[in-house]
DNA sequence: TTGAAAGCGTTACCAG
DNA sequence: CTGGTAACGCTTTCAA
């Protein structure tokens, strides 16, 4: 592996007058440069990124921007924990993380948050959790993770400002609906929600003795387009089975109390001929919860999403059959890991990383929570 | 972020005492020591990895042990690009890997590979693969990735070798039956295999219409360790059911065409009662070829093992319902990571690293494809 | 048992 | 326009 030396030494230059070149700053003769130029070809010359690094030594900040960690039954906290462990692993002690959240119910927290990354503005509160390491000063982001669980509008605010900063920026868990076009695409980390839905249905049908009936989906919360899509390739799953009914639940906009009652509303008039659920968010328990309440005598086979802790619960009781995770940790690692290869290392940023689409029955629960801790 | 330099002024010695305390080498009083040690953790002192890859003179040599890429249906090539994508990811670029590959149907083969491993000898053809980097000097080696999948006695000449070399060691995909104790106890990166057959007998009772007749599992080629545990997994899951009966068919040592009348034979009698099948490796394919040629008229759910490209072929023409990956790609990645940590960081090697154990259905199978290409 | 100093490959700065 | 040189934080070697 050559070195600024050595491509100096082959043409017969000072490494001052390679590094001029190699970074384009300060002016150099014409026919120097082209010695330089050819020298740095002819030795196969890569910069050594380590010794960038050091002699910089320069902090990289990477601003994240999720639902605060306790929205979503603790949802948001799990992806960070991926963050911090790929810094944690890359060992890279030049990359500070800070966060930036918002309120996920509340799309003007949204937009303040984007206001304050593209102001490079401290974080007021910023000490709710102790498992990132948090910067205060105020100073523009290096790089940007994102969830972009927000509506289009919201989420085009944010593009403009990324657009504006020019900084690189990873999205997880959601696509941004837009997502530009070449070196502006936004790289994407997370799951298919069209197959993930596909696979919901698959695994209902297994649980159904005879196809018959009806199946019904349910979306509780903000409808936003991704759970739309798990909807979507759930019922085109059953669309194949002629015998078979389906149904679509959707509500939005309530208190807690208002969506046990919704969903008793809508389960009610289905009760008799209900062969299968899917909820296509976190919120299987309420399901459960409405199930119970209406004296449902035998179990309807029921496929849920993401695994928390209350899913866990449910899972082990038999109440709940199956769920789909999204590797929540593991979008938080990936694109914390490729966003920093990219900043620290020069790599390019991938188009996207999907996430493999994960069944979690009662028997394999715990592989997955072992894995978890790793 | 403080240096050995602020540890050592904080301390009241040189940075060389500093060093020598951190990474244990050479005396130093034990009261400079205690010193020293408090100091680092009064500014929670952290090296600086670029500074460390700099300075470090020292090119790390990794073995790896697993049978040829190309047995087992190329099965072996996989762990392998894990490990390699774990080197560079970290940007170790003074690591290198060594593969020593032997035939996993010769255990003689496997010895000699040991011997190879023991001599620090360099790896006669090694040039199979491009895919790793290979170092060809003879030298030993700074650290061991195994697969052991050989019988005991075999295992317990690695063991000793190992020993002697006094050098940190990873196994994969199968654990050493006599694993050691305390520091020199041998970490295991891989899934429970009970499990595993427990998540088969589940899944294959999800897709049998009603529980009754037999259910069986199928054991092809080297019978060891770990297929049978993961047979037992999967009876001790439908003893649950009265009226199921079960039945475990295990062959060995044969051709492949001996297997395949082998398994005719066995499932000949089973036929009309057969209600599920579990097959406890890779090869489901020729269980599929055994079930067309006995003219089975409707279909037999099949529950196989490891995402191959064969296996994936039958899950998508419908012949395999469901497929448990073993995710032999983390596996490599896993493994290699830790033991880089180990040797290169002095990070503390973990006891064990389990797998999830992963589901694969037609519906979900694309997306695996996918996320192994990362 | 300890300290001092020379690198590792870059970048940044100051003289010429 | 160009060359020389001091950092960056760590490891390693040589003296004391």
């Amino acid at each position: 592996m050559s070195t600024v030396k050595d491509v100096a030494r082959h043409a017969g230059v000072s490494i001052g007058t390679v590094d001029r070149v190699i970074h384009g700053r300060g002016r150099v003769a014409e026919e120097t440069e082209q010695r330089v130029m050819a020298a740095i070809a002819a030795l196969d010359y890569q910069p050594n990124l380590h010794a960038r690094n050091l002699s910089q030594s320069k902090t990289f900040l990477f601003d994240v921007m999720t639902p605060a960690p306790e929205q979503d039954g603790g949802y948001w906290r799990i992806p960070l924990n991926g963050v911090q462990r790929a810094i944690g692993r890359l060992t890279l002690s030049n990359v500070e993380v800070r966060r930036r959240c918002f309120d996920r119910h509340d799309e003007a927290s949204f937009r303040a948050a984007v206001r304050r990354f593209a102001a490079g503005a401290e974080e007021p509160s910023d000490r709710v959790d102790g498992s990132v390491r948090d910067v205060t000063a105020p100073a523009q982001a290096d790089g940007l993770l994102v969830a972009p669980v927000v509506s289009r509008e919201s989420q085009s605010d944010l593009l403009s400002a990324i657009a504006d900063l020019g900084i690189p920026a990873v999205s997880f868990d959601s696509r941004f609906v837009d997502r530009g076009a070449g070196d502006r695409r936004i790289p994407f980390v997370g799951q298919d929600p069209y197959q993930g839905g596909a696979v919901a249905g698959r695994l209902s049908s297994m649980l159904v003795r005879s196809p018959a009936g009806t199946v019904a989906s349910v979306t509780l919360g903000r409808a936003d387009e991704h759970l739309l899509r798990r909807a979507s390739g759930f019922h085109d799953f059953w669309q194949r089975f002629p015998d078979v009914q389906r149904a679509e639940i959707v509500l939005s906009d309530r208190s807690e109390k208002e969506y046990l009652r919704g969903v008793k509303d809508k389960l009610r008039p289905l009760l008799s001929e209900l062969s299968a659920l899917f909820v296509t968010n976190a919120a299987s328990e309420l399901v459960v919860s409405a199930l119970r309440e209406l004296d449902v005598e035998c179990h309807i086979p029921l496929v849920g999403y993401d695994l928390l802790s209350r899913n866990m619960d449910l899972i082990r009781s038999g109440e709940i059959d199956a769920i789909i995770s999204q590797k929540p940790e593991l979008q938080g690692y990936e694109a914390a890991s490729a966003l920093a290869h990219h900043v620290v290392f020069e790599k390019q940023l991938p188009g996207e990383i999907l996430m493999p689409i994960e069944i979690v029955l009662a028997e394999n629960l715990d592989s997955f929570i072992a894995a978890e801790v790793t």
